[in-house]
DNA sequence: CAACGGCATCACTTCAACAGATGGACCTGC
DNA sequence: GCAGGTCCATCTGTTGAAGTGATGCCGTTG
């Protein structure tokens, strides 16, 4: 088809060259093809443009025209601008500053993104962090949309064209109120509480997974609240309503607030929760998005460490 | 080869339409091409840059990434210096203002250029012209050699590689004293000035043509005296050293100042001289040239009309 | 005048761009 | 929940542009 635009960038490097030798052999061999490539690349773009760039002298090489002479000082100027164009992309694609969304699953963002962000203000003053809130659709929608460029949160579901990269590992905690018979146990078998009410946290894939280690415990749970909301679970365990399972961060647990419930392990095999990374599986990753995985990864490594 | 630029103008313009209409197969058909080509265009660009550009949604067309919306605001510039490149070479092509570089033959300056520059001037206030005289070879030396873009001299010789037109024809004429027997005809026959002594103008090329034309009407010429300026030559015709032949231009010849000589026609078939203007034959010609070309023209159509 | 330098041109080759078809993922409406 | 539609990616085959190497022409140089 007809070209859009009637010169090539190829066709202008090659003029370029050619008037700093002012010889197309001699740029020829400089650009390591064939002299009449350049030959032909130059009378194309002559003809493109419609006026002659060169006065040829046998033997003695190439003069610039005037028209030579304006078309190289312009494409000096435009090569200036697609290199500095090309450069600044890329480096912005290594550089951690300016601004990254982060997609954070709403019941992790509070056991995490304080010292997540904490840390990351420290460690690079120039990067600013959004963060989005939601369930794990609305994170994962966030991250497909282009919204957020990182999302963190449980690797319930695999999907593809997404990469995610599991950074840390989230067991099940039975919660009760302090006044509970098990309370001070550190660890209980789920059939102990096979007679107590239970507490969902009901949200659209923490639902299944906490019957799920029930079910594998052989209980039929009787489900007596449910709530959507972290929090509320937990008011409802310390007003004594039931007991719940939540996953809970070991370390992090200790210091987040709320008195009257207990923490205790799950003696079970429950299977534990991954924390996990997320990004577009296309291209890859940028600088920003690298610094983010890696602090939070050691974050985790901290909290798992005594 | 390797490209030299990573990326390419087809490539960008495709990225550009596609953030327009953020919708690949919209793109293809507003480009006019197979939206596989646009696919691929994309994802090499992308790839080249090391930077996702658009987030695609599927079915629901496209997003810019931050490095697209980056790319795509620099890609505007790039588009934007390019087409003014472009456009200001092929208008500089057209207009009839800045500098053009004259090569006249010597000669013929003094005819010629006086009323050419006057009316140049008149016509075209933004025109410089630089004049360049010199001999035959001279001002096709500077036509070659791009110091001169236009060359005005006799069509002596037929060189390939230049564009010539013949714009008037000089009718050889005699010069002699006023005192001379003949002085007082219209006409002459060359043979009634066999025994008169020749003065020879003897520039390169003028030298065989004024012996040439004595040889044709079968006289052998006495070469008195020679010179290689024109003024010189028809002092010495003043003086009463000889008689002459002259490349003269009929009208102009009368108000050229100078006392004591003759001009008379000659009877005999002489062959005339051709004032050809020459350009190099690369290339479409400049508008300042055909002003040039046009002005010359004008000025021996008139000259010729009585 | 012969050797050389330098650009243009020719015939041939190669590779990137393109067309067209297909498939997968997702959205939407019934 | 399923059928149809949208949109992008990918595959295969084709075509044209860019490149190669040889050759020729012109002009310079010693």
């Amino acid at each position: 088809m007809a070209q859009r635009f009637a010169i090539t960038l190829t066709q202008l490097s090659y003029f370029v060259e050619c008037a700093k030798t002012l010889n197309m052999t001699a740029a020829s061999q400089e650009l390591h093809i064939a002299q009449s490539a350049v030959s032909t690349a130059i009378n194309q773009l002559e003809k493109s443009l419609g006026a002659p760039l060169f006065v040829r002298q046998h033997s003695k090489g190439l003069v610039l025209t005037p028209a030579g002479e304006e078309l190289l000082q312009q494409a000096r100027q435009i090569f200036g601008l697609i290199t500095d164009t090309v450069e600044s992309i890329q480096a912005g694609q290594k550089e951690v500053r300016g601004t990254i969304t982060l997609a954070c699953f709403k019941t992790l963002a509070p056991f995490l993104l304080p010292q997540l962000l904490g840390r990351l203000q420290e460690k690079y003053p120039e990067l600013t962090v959004d963060v989005i809130e939601g369930d794990h659709e609305e994170a994962m929608g966030a991250l497909r949309s282009g919204r957020a460029e990182i999302a963190l949160n449980y690797d319930l579901t695999e999907t593809d064209g997404i990469h995610s990269e599991v950074v840390g590992e989230v067991r099940p905690h039975v919660i009760v109120h302090t006044d509970h018979p098990l309370a001070r146990r550190r660890k209980v078998a789920l059939v102990e509480l096979a007679d107590d009410p239970f507490v969902l946290l009901d949200l659209p894939d923490s639902r299944e997974y906490f019957l799920n280690i029930l079910r594998a415990a052989a209980i039929t749970p009787r489900v007596k609240y449910r709530s959507a909301g972290y929090e509320t679970v937990r008011s409802m365990v310390a007003m004594g309503l039931g007991f719940s399972i939540l996953n809970q961060r070991p370390r992090i647990s200790q210091t987040y607030t709320g008195a009257r419930t207990a923490i205790l392990e799950i003696s079970d095999p429950a299977p534990s929760l991954h924390v996990a990374i997320s990004t577009l599986a296309r291209g890859a990753q940028t600088g920003k998005a690298r610094a983010v995985t890696a602090t939070v990864k050691e974050i985790l490594a901290e909290a798992a460490q005594p």
